[in-house]
DNA sequence: TCTGGGGTCCTAGGACCC
DNA sequence: TCTGGGGTCCTAGGACCC
């Protein structure tokens, strides 16, 4: 926690990122309405301006949003996450060259910090030429927020964004300024503050931020959690969140899908739970990291009011850690069999990995023989570049050859960044 | 008919130990 | 007759985020 502090941090974010990727190499697309879709199809988790102007909500599933849909022309778009992946990348690498102590939040959000840049320049200016150049030079359109805490600098990119008047750069510096916005700011939009919390504040007439600031932080504590006790005090613009610059490695690692359509053959199961193991070895791998703790899970859907119901998960210790693929492979078809049960409709499975050591730092058992399979590192490498460099693939028999549980992605736009032949032409 | 996926952190409560 | 209390570790579940 910084008691007396100085802090200024920029909270730099992507409108509508998903829609706008999507619009960026469509230009007949720029003033249509335009959503984006979960996996398979099954939710919307992005939409363009003129798609939100038109009420269509988010995470509203696609059935509900037909309708719409077809009324408004919208138009569709399956996600595509090496697109977007691309495109963040080049908005990440352009920040870092105005600030370089920046934290890749999340894929369309970065942290700036911008402590001791005001003796250089006025931090609005700062802001305002930083947009400019991201949209310049990539075409995609961001807002600006900027705060003493990293809490004020979300709500002041909300502000950037809810009020064009601001140019979608707000510089919240000054403490009146933001006892003024956080009076017009209810509660439930400040970060960390979900549903459960805000019906409780409620239940204390805490209705807006401001009333949240205002809040004795000791109390909030013990009746809440520190957690909401370091939102109040970086409400009053008290900086207890830092930048991570690094991002930390990986506690767990998760692969899991929806199924294009309900699973009912076992043997249709238990190769996609072998897909998302192989799939979480590699991810596993690209850690540089060892696991010990293997989870496995499936489940009907929750939402079939109609039908029965089963879900379960089984998890189980190595005798020592490991990142080869058949090593996993072996264990997480051990535990499929024992969760498998005749007679459901399965929407859902997945692996988890948990509980990570980094190569030669971990005491192999010594009563066991050394788990470590012959040439496993040497193996895997090859699988993982054979499979990276896009001239092919190689895969485990056990995830069968050619699933018909794979995902639906029926309004999927090319990999215009990241493959020569779905390069966009100009004529 | 059709409802995403992948993470983090915190807390309460039980097991266990001395 | 009367049977402690404090500490640590682990896990499941809740709440949040994008």
């Amino acid at each position: 926690m910084n008691g007396a502090n100085n802090t200024a941090f920029a909270l730099v974010d992507c409108n509508n990122f998903y829609a706008s990727c999507e619009k960026l190499f469509r230009p007949d697309l720029k003033h249509m309405p335009v959503v984006v879709l979960s996996n398979n199809d099954g939710c919307i988790v992005a939409r363009s301006k003129e798609a939100k102007a038109l009420g269509v909500k988010m995470g509203m599933p696609l059935f509900q949003a037909q309708a719409a849909i077809r009324q408004h022309s919208i138009v569709c778009f399956s996600s595509n996450y090496a697109l977007y992946a691309d495109l963040s990348n080049r908005v990440m690498a352009i920040l870092e060259e105005e600030a370089p102590r920046l934290e890749v939040y999340s894929i369309d959000e970065a942290f700036l910090d911008l402590t001791g840049v005001e003796y250089a320049m006025d931090l609005l200016t700062f802001g305002k030429r930083l947009k400019a150049k991201v949209d310049k030079w990539t075409g995609i359109t961001v807002g600006v927020g900027i705060a003493p805490t990293k809490t004020l600098a979300k709500l002041a990119n909300e502000a950037a964004k809810r009020y064009p008047a601001t140019g979608s750069v707000v510089d919240l510096m000054n403490p009146d300024r933001q006892k003024r916005l956080l009076s017009l700011v209810d509660v439930s939009d400040v970060w960390g503050v979900g549903r459960r919390i805000t019906e409780r504040l409620r239940a204390r007439g805490i209705r807006t931020a401001l009333d949240l600031a205002n809040a004795n932080p000791r109390a909030i504590r013990s009746e809440f959690s520190v957690v909401l006790e370091r939102t109040v005090q970086e409400l009053n613009g008290v900086s207890c969140l830092n930048l991570e610059l690094v991002r930390p490695t990986k506690q767990q690692i998760i692969c899991s899908r929806s199924f294009g359509y309900r699973i009912t053959e076992k043997q249709e199961l238990r190769e996609a739970i072998a897909k998302y193991t192989t799939r979480a070895a590699e991810k596993l791998r690209k850690e540089k990291r060892l696991c010990r703790v293997v989870n496995v899970f499936i489940r009907t859907s929750p939402h079939a009011h109609d039908e029965k119901h089963y879900r379960n998960a089984l998890s189980v210790e190595l005798p020592n850690p490991t990142d080869d693929t058949r090593d996993l492979l072996d264990v997480t078809e051990v535990l499929f069999c024992r969760l498998w049960r005749d007679g459901f409709r399965y929407m859902k499975g997945g692996v988890m990995l948990a509980d990570f050591y980094e190569h030669g730092a971990y005491q192999h058992d010594f009563f066991r023989a050394d788990g470590m399979k012959a040439n496993s590192q040497a193996l895997m490498s090859v699988v993982d570049q054979i499979n990276r460099s896009g001239q092919g693939n190689i895969f485990f028999a056990s995830q069968g050859v050619s699933p018909q549980w794979a995902m639906k992605r029926e309004h999927l736009s090319p990999a215009y960044t990241t493959q020569w032949e779905a390069l966009p032409k100009v004529w």
